[in-house]
DNA sequence: CAATTAATTGATAAAAACTCTCACATTATA
DNA sequence: TATAATGTGAGAGTTTTTATCAATTAATTG
């Protein structure tokens, strides 16, 4: 935690930019929260308990700065906010999610599943791949049972 | 062309929601553009030019119940507006794009790649796929070379 | 250290995209 | 035709995000 505070710091400073107590407030809220998904406003309300004079404004400013940096990720599962999430160190791409579409559970698969795609990507389309997202979309062990007509979940849904 | 505009009408039908003149002239915008991928106010634009009385509600209100019965798809590109696009009549899944983080051009991958990544995550994670979404982000053919630093490109996108 | 400059912040206004409301119009049903 | 159901347009309202700006804090200069 502390070190990963300190990385981020010096990743910061590596911008000319400074790790300010709101910052840091913003990455330990995100650091501890490292397994969900949050929004700008599940980012705010939960660094207000600790530092209730931040604006909303800072922590939307601070998020944007860490996307900018690529510390984290920006995702949209279609819900009409923005989420992000810290990029793992060691991580070259993005993971893949699995998001319910009955309990609304985003689970992941941390490893990276499209090796042998990205290279049929880049022979056949000439397409220099930076990134990807990849989101699978269905009905998750939980809740598996309790849907009748899977198909009918899918219509309306973003991303 | 009047095919798939009748297919649609079936479907709407099928389904008691009629093929009012609206409708019928958001469902025309959408296949003649078929190729690109419209938000709901490109589509409110192309639509006014040949039925100009017609409401931006009544726009939204057709593309949201076009998605319920999957007839086209929602998409997000990361630039904070829905897109919308026909969901090919054959295809049981979405197609898989390739965004250029340099010029913003949207190609497509019409096939379906994912079929033994989806036998591994309906296997490992006990996940029952519905549907997907898998976007690559990087450098088209056409801006290749004229782009000094891509991994720079990345920050702060979204989806 | 004092003065100046630059970076950052919080509050709030504003923008953008989308949704809701409701009176009116159109279509279906009896 | 009467009656009910469905659909529409205009605009108000909501939600999320961004821009503005005066005030604070930090860095730099002399
Ligand atoms: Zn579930
Ligand atoms: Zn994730
Ligand atoms: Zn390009
Ligand atoms: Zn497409």
């Amino acid at each position: 935690m502390e070190e990963r505070v300190k990385q981020i710091k010096q990743q910061l400073s590596g911008h000319s930019y400074k790790l300010t107590p709101q910052r840091e407030a913003t990455v330990r809220v995100l650091l501890e929260n490292e397994q969900d998904h949050l929004s700008a406003e599940d980012v705010y309300l939960l660094v207000k308990d600790k530092s209730p004079e931040i604006g909303l404004a800072t922590v939307y400013r601070t998020l944007e700065l860490l996307s900018d940096l690529s510390i984290i990720h920006k995702l949209n599962f279609g819900d009409g906010v923005t989420r992000y999430e810290f990029r793992a160190e060691d991580a070259e791409h993005h993971h893949h999610h699995l998001i319910c579409l009955h309990c609304g559970a985003v689970d992941e698969i941390t490893d990276d599943w499209l090796g042998p795609i990205e290279k049929r990507v880049e022979t056949e389309f000439d397409f220099q791949i930076i990134d990807h997202r990849l989101t699978f979309h269905g009905i998750c062990y939980r809740c598996k049972g309790q849907v009748k007509d899977p198909k009918k979940l899918i219509g309306s849904k973003v991303t």
